[in-house]
DNA sequence: ATAGTTTCTTAACCTGGTTCAAGGTCTTCG
DNA sequence: CGAAGACCTTGAACCAGGTTAAGAAACTAT
């Protein structure tokens, strides 16, 4: 079961070196579990009791709003930490759905020691300052492209951002991450075919 | 000049409680300065050399695209720290331009001071964390609106969350805020005073 | 005061993207 | 296998919001 760890432990040591005890004590906190197709890992008005980490698979988390559209808001691959933020932090209901789009293994790290692990190794307050960090900036970019950038723009950085995706994810949620219809989806995807 | 400092640091002690050698440490550290309105703080294609801390006034920050249209992808007003993240985290030439709206007092901290802060007080690894934490879930929350919300329902929300602002901030860059063009904004007003 | 600049509004017309409804394709599972 | 469901595509009608261009107000600075 040690190996699960491998690839997240040598991410967290780009940023900050730990020694083998607090590797451990680390560890220690967080619980696997593997999730499979289209189950539920986060729901709406449920508070979320987990930070939620994807090792393997593709996890997708969206809002659904009062005309009981979604959209999907983010999609979790192998490496990524993801989850209601707010739910998670502040302990109230989730205004969010998080699904696995396929098989996955996860590891959950529960809120208590989240909080034990930030204030027993404060080396891990840098860790998630940087991941929010440089998670601001990608939202931020997410923004200004939904601003600046058509649809067909919008469709073609995605692909060349998110290449490995397409394999999950079914394109009417690319669509509602993108901001448009399923529908336009397919002609901007005709139009390319005929190019 | 000591004042200056006051708001600053009882806002920082809301989070992480800071005795009189590190508040002095941390605010040896910060530049202040006086922006007038109109005038530049941060140009597009240099790099970031300060966060900004806003002590009174507002700033704003736009992105300006391959078209020469502006988008506003944040206000700053009295309290909120701005900049451009990415250029001022990685040393990059900036992608955004920020400006002051009105006569305004900020306080710059520069990148090293920054690190040599983050270093030697580790709790401002906490403080920076929570900040760049509550702020993800502010543009996630704006990634939303845009997606399910109408432009009349934004402008309604915009109000109500901000009212403060209309004072400062000029009509069409409310409008580039929220997404849309300075004449629908002039026809959502008209509706808006018919009802 | 007055000229110049920036901001806000109005109106006519246009378009990127939505809606609705139907048909086609691909999975999945009894 | 065959049927049910999920997904993707098509086309026609429609609409939210954009574009263009002009004038009216509101600031500035002489």
């Amino acid at each position: 079961m040690n190996s699960d760890f491998s690839a997240l432990l040598s991410n967290i040591a780009k940023q900050i070196p730990l020694d083998s005890s607090e590797s451990a004590f680390f560890t220690s906190l967080l619980r696997p579990a593997h999730v499979k197709q289209g189950e539920f890992v986060e729901k709406f008005g449920v508070t979320t009791p987990n930070f939620i980490h994807v090792v393997s698979g593709c996890l997708m988390t969206y809002y659904t709003d009062k005309a009981a559209n979604d959209h999907v808001i983010q999609f979790a691959m192998a490496g990524w930490w993801t989850g209601d933020l707010h739910s998670f932090t502040e302990q109230v209901p989730s205004i969010y759905t998080t699904r696995a789009l396929a098989d996955s293994e996860v590891l959950y790290l529960p809120k208590t020691d989240m909080d034990r692990l930030l204030e027993q190794i404060p080396k891990f307050e840098r860790f998630f300052r940087i991941l929010f960090q440089n998670s601001l900036v990608t939202h931020q970019n997410r923004i200004i492209q939904n601003f600046s950038a058509s649809a067909e723009e919008r469709y073609e950085n995605f692909l060349q951002k998110y290449p490995s995706l397409e394999q999950y994810v079914p394109l009417k949620y690319i669509a509602s991450y993108l901001g448009f219809t399923p529908e336009f989806l397919s002609k901007i995807r005709r139009k390319r075919m005929e190019r």
